[in-house]
DNA sequence: GTGAAAGCGCTAACAT
DNA sequence: ATGTTAGCGCTTTCAC
């Protein structure tokens, strides 16, 4: 059903092509095609009209073999399916973009032992890599740190690793949730976790913990920070009658709040429920969400900053960033609940 | 703070750097990394340990330049907000991964204009494109099948353009939705719309007028997709006093029935709210959201097909694909509330 | 302002 | 089984 459809030119268009069918050397194309000034502009205006006829594209390998750089950085994704990741992402793409960068994104299709490989591949690729993945253990760290292309760690601080790194501090935050919650009464609660490899779960359980010198004693649930699994133990979440739930983000937040719902449980009358990250769903369900406000787009253009930075070989003063996170009180917590017995 | 930090070395370690070190030829360092069998067992493993002793990676530049290839496919993403995307992408990344391709993932940061230039980019560096990309428009679409490298358009048929396409079959399933709200007592509703230059709105709105034999007599209201527009718009959309919403997406649909609640609207009771995609936070909200199920994963899958055969050069037979997306009935839609007047 | 020529790092014949 | 060598397509001195 192809109108007009010629088959591919058996014989790729290469530098050599245009120029012979613009009278000029290669050397000449190619100035034109990277934009160098040095041309008569009559003469690049014709070269540039024949690599269009001809639907001429510089390689990009070749362009990478030759200059040593592809002018392109990567970014390790950990979840495809995290709003959140989405937006610190965007924060490295937008400011990326300006400084002519392009952005290659690679998810490991969610198997975590595909993580490392998935990384040394993609250094392969860029000049530069923001590493999102929460999961990565120390060694793995160091491996990679260990090469020579420019890393950024993007939303988790790990002390000891050689590398630029930034990240929110959920500790400093998720002790204000506490404090939130302490206030309205509440004394037992059950923190549903995320993965527990990913340091920002370690930060957020361990100030859930230090809690405890406001009143509040804690229990742990295994989750992932995804729904499903979330709304799968939020009953068993329920067994020490907590009245509040604080939740490793939003996603599981979403998913205890649904199973309460099907328990008939009512938040936030009988039981609270918090989130974190804030992203834009959380203002939109019912209850609207407590969280807690990452800043995902300075996030995401500090991280650009650093490694930027890395890639010009500068060296940056202070290359572990800390940022704040603010708490935003919504509807999903209240008083809690007059002790039954 | 870095602990034995070694300053990169100042030379790039290439094949010829490791043969010298290990004694042998560039060619059998070659072997060795790409893993060619004809190399004898012990000496392959000396190359290896010596090429990680000098921490030794193949250039992917000078790999794809001598190659031809370079094993990698692109998607273009028009929103990374969306989880829609992601799944199907989920779908095309597993089993390209299986067939030894990695995929980048391209966002065009939001930006229309920017999309048809990011593409042709993208072209430049991968084997295989998967174009996501709802909007752009039927000029731009053609000038990208008249590139060498194979496209796949994903989500969208677009009839007369010369490329294979795979799509999910929006004006039945809508008129599908249609007759659920008729067989309800709906006769007025608005169609929340989502991007007028996307595939889908214009089957989707398409669908809607059809209905018109059904009795059903619709408004349409602009909006693009998103929660927050969708938000924005609610109160517009309630003008002609409809008995039912249908939206573009779930993510129209969710930022439609947070606006009601803020209005005092009662959903499903006073207004039915529809939505299209069923991702998955639809069935946690409240109410849980009547939809359209779109075969994410298999329109991954299925785009992959087209794909691979085209990197392979083989020709399918039927190169436009459209799935069947079946209804699904939850909370967000009921009786039309008894005419008030 | 333009051309000639030397590689960038790798792989794939072709030799041995 | 291993080595030699000729490019892949491009950019970039260096001449002119």
């Amino acid at each position: 059903m192809g109108i007009g459809a010629r088959p591919a030119d058996a014989r790729r268009v290469t530098v050599r092509t245009v120029a012979a069918a613009a009278g000029v050397s290669t050397a000449t194309v190619s100035r034109v095609m990277s934009g160098v000034a040095t041309v008569k502009p009559e003469l690049a205006q014709r070269v540039r009209q024949v690599a269009d006829e001809l639907g001429y594209r510089p390689s990009e390998s070749a362009r990478g073999l030759v200059r040593g750089a592809t002018r392109h950085i990567g970014a390790l994704m950990p979840d495809l399916a995290n709003a959140y990741f989405h937006d610190v992402v965007k924060g490295v793409h937008h400011d990326a973009a300006d400084a002519g960068f392009r952005m290659l994104i690679a998810d490991h299709a969610g198997d975590p032992e595909d993580e490392h490989a998935t990384a040394v591949d993609l250094m392969g690729h860029v000049d530069g890599l923001a590493l999102l993945s929460p999961r990565l253990d120390r060694p793995a760290l160091r491996d990679l740190a260990r090469h020579h292309t420019p890393i950024v760690l993007v939303n988790r601080v790990e002390p000891g690793i050689d590398l630029p790194m930034i990240g929110v501090d959920s500790f400093t935050a998720t002790l204000e949730l506490c404090g939130h919650l302490a206030k309205l009464g509440h004394r037992r609660v059950a923190y549903v976790s995320g993965n527990e490899a990913a340091w920002q779960d370690r930060e957020r359980w361990r100030a859930v913990q230090t809690s405890q010198f406001m009143g509040i004693e804690a229990t742990r649930v295994e989750s992932d920070g995804t729904i499903e699994t979330s709304y799968a133990i939020a009953e068993q979440a329920l067994t020490d009658s907590p009245t509040a739930m604080i939740c490793f983000n939003d996603l599981a937040a979403i998913g205890v709040i649904s199973r309460l719902r099907d328990l008939g449980v009512q938040v936030p009358s009988d039981v609270s429920v918090t989130g974190f990250d804030d992203i834009a769903i959380g203002r939109h369900i019912f209850p609207s969400l407590t969280t807690v406000t990452s800043p995902r787009d300075e996030l995401g253009r500090r991280a650009w900053t650093l490694l930027h930075a890395a890639l010009e070989g500068r060296t940056i003063e202070d290359s572990t960033l800390m940022l704040p996170a603010p708490l935003v009180v919504r509807h999903s917590t209240a008083a809690a609940p007059n002790n039954p017995g």
